[in-house]
DNA sequence: GAAAACATGTAACCGGTTACATGATTCT
DNA sequence: AGAATCATGTAACCGGTTACATGTTTTC
């Protein structure tokens, strides 16, 4: 669902094209949350037959067009309400601290490579959304300048969220490579004597067999 | 795939039925990563019939049976191999944060509610996984338990590499609700003069009109 | 005898993932 | 003329979500 009004809080900007569309997504919705292109386009002719947007074809070259999507009021409409209705938490999906927590069960190079991994991701997405909050601050990112083109009145809380918003991913990811630094040291810390052998299996099978040999 | 390793993971320390799983998920493997029962049943099902477990009816009363399952030794391989693959990153997907970036469009009292449930769930996880932290570190988690009795070799590891996932999680929740409060300040500085209000619409609507209403 | 816990699902749906697929236009 | 960019998808699959569904056994 959070695609589909991705897609809408874009167009409150200004009308744009499926490609458009998908070059902004690409620069700024999908470092919240990302996107394919294969998605996109389905997802906005979804959205038209249901009203939220409108396509009007345009002139492409002499012989094609292609369409350009407006918001419509009912869009306006369902993206305010979802922007006024409290999201639900529920779910919990981590598999990165779920194999953490059996890490005793890989061996202490997969473990350490898991964290560096881990390290990787997490400084890149930091690089990302740092420099996103100084395009921010400078109005140097161009789907913001846009933004504040249309709603001049409001710039000041345009930005503040926004910065807001990236903030805290940088905040996360930061805390992050905290996380992963200190499970290197504890790899190191019980590395070897500690570690379920991943060839020898011999011991941790043993204990395991009463049953599954049975029948 | 990641609810297929926690259940080969919960296997690992003793053959269980699917009952016994459900309720071991739910106290230890769905703080990491939720699924619910109804999923959990034909998971294991799919597993059997590809080998990674073995059921086992076992008699239930005088007229019944229950399938006992076991991890089989393709089981203990697949589930080292995950372990020991690195997990791969790409998808961003942060509904709270993508909200959040947009906050000019909601009242300031949604974006404040938003915020205060974000708060609250981070305040309940983070009690939950401390409070698995202490019974780590007490040895008085029941699931810890039965896998200390499987691996006694290991017990250092097994409750260090949990201990650290689950204290990764909290430090993660405690960042959530720092990065909310602070939310909830910039709200009341802005609130009001900033905000594009939600009924009034006429301001916003009218910069969106050009193209929305042609044809 | 009733309640709580045990036991095990099915079915429909839907959002997201992956891989594949193609052609037009503009720029150099 | 060729490359880069613009433009727009389809199809198959699969994991997860939601809602519904039912019967047994043990305990009080």
């Amino acid at each position: 669902m959070s695609l589909r009004h991705a897609l809408l809080a874009l167009l409150t900007s200004e009308p744009m094209t499926g490609y458009d569309l998908v070059k902004s997504y690409r620069a700024s919705a999908s470092l919240v949350w990302h996107a394919p292109d294969s998605q996109i386009y389905p997802e906005l002719r979804k959205m038209k037959s249901e009203g939220l947007i409108l396509g009007t074809p345009v002139p492409w070259g002499e012989h094609t067009t292609k369409q350009q999507y407006s918001i419509t009021e009912a869009g306006v409409r369902a993206f305010r309400e979802w922007m006024n209705t409290t999201l639900e938490y529920s779910r919990e999906r981590d598999p990165a601290h779920l194999k953490a927590a059996y890490f005793e069960w890989a061996t202490p190079e997969a473990a350490r490579e898991q964290l560096l991994a881990h390290i990787d991701h997490y400084r890149t997405r930091a690089e990302i959304w740092r420099s996103m909050t100084t395009a921010l601050a400078n109005h140097s990112d161009p789907t913001l300048t846009r933004r504040l083109r249309a709603f001049p009145e409001s710039w000041e809380a345009i930005i503040e969220y926004k910065i807001f918003a990236y903030e805290g991913l940088v905040a996360q990811a930061e805390q992050q490579i905290t996380w992963a630094e200190r499970g290197l040291e504890l790899i190191d810390r019980l590395s070897g004597r500690a570690h379920l052998s991943p060839e020898g299996g011999s011991a941790p099978l043993e204990t395991l067999g009463t049953t599954q040999r049975s029948r």
